[in-house]
DNA sequence: CCTATTTTTGACCATTCGGTTAAACTTTAT
DNA sequence: ATAAAGTTTAACCGAATGGTCAAAAATAGG
């Protein structure tokens, strides 16, 4: 039945999603997986022949699901100062729904970089880069931004709304100290980061 | 010969730190660590009787190393803009020279956030918190930063300098397709990040 | 030089892990 | 109803892995 299959196979990528952001390529154990989608182990290696292809699976879909969706963002008709806020709200939104996405991503690439080589090829960057030099050229020259600091400034708001979430552990473990609640900054955050950033860049 | 133990146990230890900064603790393997040290597996198990001793000893050791090493910065007797150059500028130098160290203490940290636990209270970010906190007071309210907006200042900081190497194999990757070096782009990060947040905090 | 102690090794062990196989069970089509 | 095809399982396999052990080699002390 194809309408059990879809869901068996669904179940298996759904439980492999879970597990891997969890523990990572190395960390992941594939009873792990079959366990929590509620089948047998050799079931796993008859829709995903090896640990590798299920990885790879799943790994292209996150990180798909973390970059496509954002970098249209860019090639919107919005002015430079809409589109970091509209950035900062949407992404921070989506990270808040997928915690651990963003850490499972950094280590996966640092640890097998040619790996994502093609899937990155794929999202062409540099087609945003182009479209934001070309679109914005006046605004750009308005906040004194060259081509030599828009990696920079580009960089600057990827970490700016990532990096919370990157380093989610220590943060959590050092606001506790502090008396500060991580959802609440996160909240914040939306907000802050966009108008640091316009700050910043505003002559 | 104590002399010759020491060298031993510092050469495993090195290796472990190599191979464990490379590959996490679950994709480590004893063999290797022990390869690399040019000595038998079973000299690591004299040693260090396990691996997580192994490993909880490196960890301690390289996260000491990141953090310890620029909390001090906050304490000195600098003007706050003075300081923020001065800690980007020692922060990111030190990373260039161990540009995985970042991206392994945070991987680590999430997927176990309660071995950090003990390590991150002996550091006292409370009192780093109230010495800023009262050290500038005047600054802080000519910034207009209030108690609710540091954390944001202080984890952008870090945001700024620690990202580009957590990240560092996807940027490597973007920045070759957009003819951008990535060790020119870190050297003219010092500055620009430093400029950056002044910028943005300065009324 | 001889003995006691420490360091180092090779061989080995138990378990875990990714992966396979053959058979049972289900579904589909005729 | 029945055969063919697809799905699921229990049992099993070989390699890898963390860890142990007893013996050998090196070192230190008297």
């Amino acid at each position: 039945m194809s309408e059990n299959e879809k869901l068996t196979e669904e179940r298996i990528f759904e439980a492999a999603e879970i597990v891997f952001e969890e523990e990572g390529l190395t960390g992941a154990r594939m009873q792990t997986i079959a366990d929590r989608a509620g089948i047998n182990k050799a079931l796993l290696h008859y829709y995903f022949r090896t640990k590798d292809h299920l990885f790879e699976a799943v790994f292209t879909k996150l990180a798909q699901k973390m970059f496509m969706k954002f970098t249209p963002i860019f090639e919107k008709d919005l002015s430079l100062e809409e589109k970091i806020k509209f950035f900062f709200r949407e992404h921070i939104t989506f990270m808040q729904h997928n915690p651990k996405l963003p850490g499972f991503i950094l280590n996966e690439i640092n640890h097998n970089p040619q790996r994502i080589q093609k899937l990155i090829k794929n999202i062409e960057f540099r087609n945003l880069w182009l479209t934001i030099l070309d679109q914005h050229k006046d605004e750009l020259y308005k906040y004194n931004i060259t081509e030599e600091t828009l990696p920079q400034i580009m960089t600057t708001i990827a970490s700016l709304s990532v990096f919370p979430f990157a380093a989610k552990g220590i943060l959590e473990v050092i606001f506790e100290n502090l008396g500060v609640d991580f959802d609440k900054y996160i909240e914040l955050r939306k907000e802050f980061a966009a108008d640091f950033v316009i700050k910043a860049i505003t002559k």
